[in-house]
Parts: structure tokens; sequence; C-alpha cells
DNA sequence: CGAGATGTTGAGCTGACTCAACGGGAGTGG
DNA sequence: CCACTCCCGTTGAGTCAGCTCAACATCTCG
């Protein structure tokens, strides 16, 4: 059974079994953990970390206490290869509930990258969405409303999901709490149960056991006005 | 005189003779354009482009004519020399203002980049910046008001122009509408109005012509809760 | 000299916030 | 096995930052 970014970068270009083998032989150094941090601000750090299990996210704090989180790193994530550019890290990365992570020496990846293209043109690629992603975050709560981005959030999470072939039936993993939750959308918790209600009266959406289920892809779509060519998923398709 | 991306480049490490004279030489194809757009949504392009003079932005339009800013381009800045890795923009990128832009094609950069190790570090480490810049943003528009919002992107463009060496005593050029102002920070342009007014009534800024004047920049990055950090300014003292 | 773009001001409205309370489930310790 | 506690989700009621709508003032430029 090969890793899950194996899966994801073949959503981007199929991969010879030698390359596939060569990420997966990545991963010998992993560990678990539970809502810890993995990278503190202000690390300088020597390795790169993937996701295989549970997720983790970005974030940075505030002096007043408020927090935002930037990203979510799902299974087949990475955390930035090039982050090593920089002095110091001028935001952390957590994990969010029990996740399982690979710690990756960054001579790894940079030899990698170099003795087979076609995965340094992934990683690319895959880094790119990732700044795509961002960049629609930022849309997303400047311009929309907290249904609508609620919304769109999901949808996100959703096909990102599928890509790494995650989900079953409508169901997936979503193991965040409704204050992370405001956290990323920027709206209080008590906001965030509240359109959440909004969305599970609609019919939309289920929560159970840290598990949502959509019952209407394009019905949420519809409400998140979602266009989801920012994720780049036909980059196969168009090669 | 060399051109202003030598300027920001030598502000993170230094830069021989023979590279910044290739850097210069790249700027040979240049026009200038008005207020309209380089790249559109959809697009392929086949080339990178560099900010001479005046500025440039990346945006999104929104099906309900909403639109945000995802990034401001200043002199000096280019925009990503990665992006032919996806099949198309999923952002479009415009002159604000007038503007003086140099079309480099991708294979220059890349036989730059390959020539010259430093060059190639300088052009990673100020896309790292800029994405770090747009991780900021998302903070500032999730979990800040509208008051210190502003403010902190008066401080970011502040230290920014610095670097390229494009303030003269407090003042630099600010080539936004009010309008701008708020598809950037995303709020009303009324709103961005009576914000101005109260940043000029607490003495912090003055505009006029098109120029800001900041009079205490101190004053104006306690106002923004400012920690330039993320702008990693500090890469050559830290190397 | 007219027209569109930009900036300014006033007045009323509303989406999201604050504060405060309560319920249920999971873990922990006695 | 119970009691306690902490975390998380839920609900209600009042408040406010920022929005909408609408008018008007300036300025630029053809």
């Amino acid at each position: 059974m090969s890793n899950t970014l194996t899966t994801k970068l073949t959503s981007f270009s199929d991969l010879s079994a030698e390359e596939a083998a060569a990420l997966d032989a990545v991963c010998n150094d992993t560990f678990t953990v539970k809502g810890r941090d993995l990278i503190r601000v202000g690390d300088r750090p020597e390795q790169v970390f993937l996701v295989l299990n549970g997720w983790a996210c970005r974030y940075k704090d505030l002096p007043d206490g408020k927090r935002q989180i930037l990203a979510y790193l799902i299974p087949g994530d990475l955390c930035d290869p090039h982050i090593f550019i920089f002095e110091q890290m001028d935001h952390s990365i957590r994990a969010i509930g029990e996740a399982r992570v690979a710690a990756i020496p960054k001579q790894v990846i940079l030899d990698l990258t170099e003795r087979y293209p076609a995965l340094a043109r992934g990683l690319w690629w895959s880094a790119l969405v990732d700044e795509a992603v961002s960049r629609e975050w930022l849309v997303n709560v400047a311009q929309r409303d907290s249904y609508t981005r609620m919304a769109h959030l999901f949808c996100e999470i959703w096909l990102r999901m599928c890509q790494v072939k995650l989900t079953t039936g409508g169901t997936f993993d979503l193991p965040l709490t409704q204050e992370q939750l405001g956290d990323t959308l920027g709206i209080t918790p008590v906001h965030v149960n509240r359109v959440l209600q909004r969305l599970r009266a609609e019919g939309l959406v289920t929560t159970r056991d840290r598990r949502m289920t959509i019952h209407d892809v394009d019905a949420l779509k519809a409400a998140a006005e979602f266009d989801p060519r920012y994720l780049h998923l036909d980059a196969r398709a168009a090669a």
C-alpha cells in the first residue's frame, strides 16, 4: 500500500513504479502526534514533514490571543520543502487531533527531486496548488458572508479529500472543533455553531463523530458559489 | 542605473557585478501599461513580468461583481516564475495607474537561475516572501478590525517601499483609489474613507496626489500591531 | 463644458459579536 | 462506580462595526 502523497501526485501525472517506490521509501521515520506543535514560530526546521494520517494546520497566534488558521494539511500534504531558505518560520504547524507524520530530511527531498524530474514537477505543482488555495481563502474571508464562506470551505475540503481517496460515499473525516472552524473562517465559535445549524437544517451536511457527510455536493457548491478551478485538479486531463 | 529588482535582491544577499549586469540585461523588452490587464484568468503566460515603475496587482473577480486584490506588485516585483506549471491562471494581474513593465521569456529566467545560483536563491527568497505576505493578509482580513487592518497594510507597504529605496522622508507613491483599498482590505469604499479620515485625524498619515506620508512610523506600527518578521527583511543580517 | 471617476457625508440597517448560561460526553481520580 | 472537571456544542438577548442607500462635491480629461 503506497502512501497518500503518491495518490495525490498521481492525480497530477503518472509516476513510474520506481518513482512511486522512491516516494514510499522516504517515509521510514514516522511518528504520531496529538494536538501538538510540529514546528513553532522562530524555528528553523531542517526537515520536512509529510502528513500520513490525520490532519495538521498552519496557524498564527496574535498578541491579543486571537488565532488564524492559514491552511490545513491533510494526508498527502507536505509542509513546504523550500522553507529552509528562511532564517526562521513566521508561523507554526500543529497536529489537529491525532496524526501520523513522517519526518523527511531536507537532503532526501533534494536528492529525490534531482533524480526524478517527474517528482520534482509533481511537488512543484502541489506547492503551487497550496498557494492557490491560500489565495482563495483570502477571497473567501474578505468577500463572502459567513454562510457562503463555510460552505465554500467544505466544498474545498471535500474535493481535496476526494483527491487522496479519503471519502466514502459523501462522508469524510473532519477532525475540527467549531472553535477551529472559527479560527479558519474568521468568525466566532458561537457564530460557527449557528451557521452550521443552518447548513444542517437545509439538508446540505451532517456531522457526527468528527466526520462530515455532504448530502448534495452540487447544492453545497451552489450555496458556496464554488468554482473549483483554483484547485487545478485537471492538470492531468489538460496535460 | 540598475533596475529595482537588483536593489531588492541586494537586500537579501550581495550580488556580483556580473550577476547584477545579467539581471539588468534581462529588461530589454519593456513597455508601459495603464490600468489594463497584463494577465487574465485562464491565460497560460509564456513569459514573466517584472514591474519597473508604478504598481500592479493580482486580483480575482467574483460572480456578483465583488473583487478581491490578492497582492500588490511594486517596482522590483516579479510575477511568479513558476506559474507555467499550471494549465491556466486562476487570477488576473493588472496595472494600477501607469506602470512600466518588462516582459521576460520564461527560458531567460530558467537560464539565468541555472547559471547564477545566487540569483536563483534570491528569486526563491523573494517568492517565499510573497507567500508570507499573502498569509499575513489572510490574518489581517480575518482577525483585525478595519482600522488596525488598514494601518497594518500601510506599514507593510512602507517597509516594502523602503526595501527598494522608493521612499523619501516618510513619503512614497501610493497610486491606489479608496475603492482599491477597499477591495484589498475587504471593506466598503465608504468605510475606507471614514477609516482613512481617522488615521489622518490622528496625525498618522497624510495623502495627497496619490502619494502618502507617514508621520510617525512607530506610532503607525503600534496602531497596526505590526510585527515585521513575516517580511523576512533580515535575511542578510542573519545569514 | 459635460461626463465619468473619485472622495465625502449623513442616516438607518444588519450580520456577526459579546456575554452569559446550560447540557452532554469523555476522561480522571478517589 | 461515582463524582468531578474540562471541553465542546448549544441557545438567548442585547450591542456594535461595518454595510447600504443616497446625495453632493471635486477633479480630470476629452
